[in-house]
DNA sequence: TAAGATTGAGTTGTCAATCTTA
DNA sequence: TAAGATTGACAACTCAATCTTA
C-alpha cells in the first residue's frame, strides 16, 4: 500500500508511507508523559522532570552525579539541569557540593529527604508505567525493543 | 529493595527490572526530537510544533481542522494550540476561520502560502526522521510497532 | 449548564553571554 | 583556549478564569 489514498487511522504522515510508525511513536510519548505528569503532580505535587533527577541520582552507586553528566542523562541543556537542580536544593531533597579534583565542577547530591521522598512517591509514576506502557509491550519483545531504542537518536 | 546489584547498562531503573524500556524508550524520545527541533531551527527558523501544525492541516481533506481537534491530534492543551496557531497566523501560514454551523468555533485553516512552507520545509524533518528513526527500525516490524504504539497511553 | 475557545498569570526550559578554573 | 557551570533575557506551554454561543 503505496500510495497517498487510504491512510485512515495514520493520518498526517507526511505524505510517507512509512512515517506511520514515527506519528504513532510521537503521539503514545505524548499520551503517556501527558497523564503521568498530571497524575504526579496531582498526588505529590512534584514534576516528572524533578521525579526524573531522584530517579537519577538515586541509581548511582554514592547517590551523585556531576551536573553536565546528570544533563545528559536527563537529556537536557546544562542550564536546564542547573535550574531542576536549584528547585530541588531549595526543597531540599537535592544538594549541591563543589567538586574537590575539579574545582570547575559541582556534584548534585540526593539528601536522605530526597531518597525518602523518592520512596515515597515512586508507586505512582510506577503504577501509572506499568498500565499505560508495560502492559502493551509483550515481555517477550522487550530485550529487543530495548536495544531498538537504545540506538534510536544515534546517527 | 531487590538489590542494586548488576544494573550496568540501564541505570536509573527505579529499581525496577521491566524499566529499562520504558527509560529506554523515553531518552530515544527525547534524543530525536531534540536534535529534529535544532536542525529544523537551524535550516529553516521553524520549530517542530509549528511544524507538526502544517502537517496535521495539510494531512486532511479540506486543509482544516477545529481547533480542539487540532489540539488533540498535537495533544497539545487548547491554550497551546491557541497560541501555536496565533503565531503561525501572524506568519499567514494558518488562516483563522469562524465556524458556520456553530458560531463558538474555530478552524485552523492552512493557507497556500503555509502549504508551499510545508513544501520547502518539509526534507529538513523527513530526512532527520528517515537517519533517526526509521533507519533502526525493521520495516518488516514497522505494522506492529504502529499498533503497539498506537495502544500505548490508553487506559 | 456546558462546550469551544481565548486570555492572564505563572512555570519551565532554551540560547547566548559570562564567570571561574584547567 | 577550552570546559564546567551559572545567569539574564526570552520563548512556549500550562492551569484557572472568562467570554461567548449551544
Amino acid at each position: 500500500m503505496t500510495g497517498p489514498a487510504i491512510d485512515g487511522e495514520h493520518q498526517a504522515s507526511d505524505r510517507e508511507p512509512r512515517l506511520g510508525v514515527w506519528r504513532a511513536f510521537l503521539t503514545a510519548h505524548a499520551r503517556i508523559t501527558r497523564s503521568l505528569e498530571h497524575e504526579l503532580q496531582a498526588t505529590h505535587g512534584m514534576s516528572l522532570a524533578e521525579y526524573d533527577v531522584l530517579v537519577q541520582l538515586s541509581a548511582v552507586g554514592d547517590r551523585r552525579l556531576r551536573m553536565s553528566e546528570l544533563a545528559d542523562r536527563l537529556v537536557l541543556s546544562r542550564s536546564g539541569a542547573t535550574r531542576l537542580v536549584e528547585r530541588l536544593a531549595a526543597e531540599g531533597l537535592v544538594e549541591r557540593v563543589s567538586c574537590d579534583s575539579d574545582r570547575r565542577g559541582q556534584w548534585a547530591v540526593l539528601t536522605d529527604a530526597g531518597a525518602d521522598r523518592l520512596g515515597r512517591v515512586a508507586p505512582t509514576p510506577l503504577r501509572g508505567v506499568a498500565r499505560q506502557f508495560l502492559a502493551h509491550v509483550p515481555p517477550d519483545d522487550q530485550p529487543a525493543l530495548t536495544r531498538m531504542f537504545d540506538r534510536l537518536g544515534r546517527s
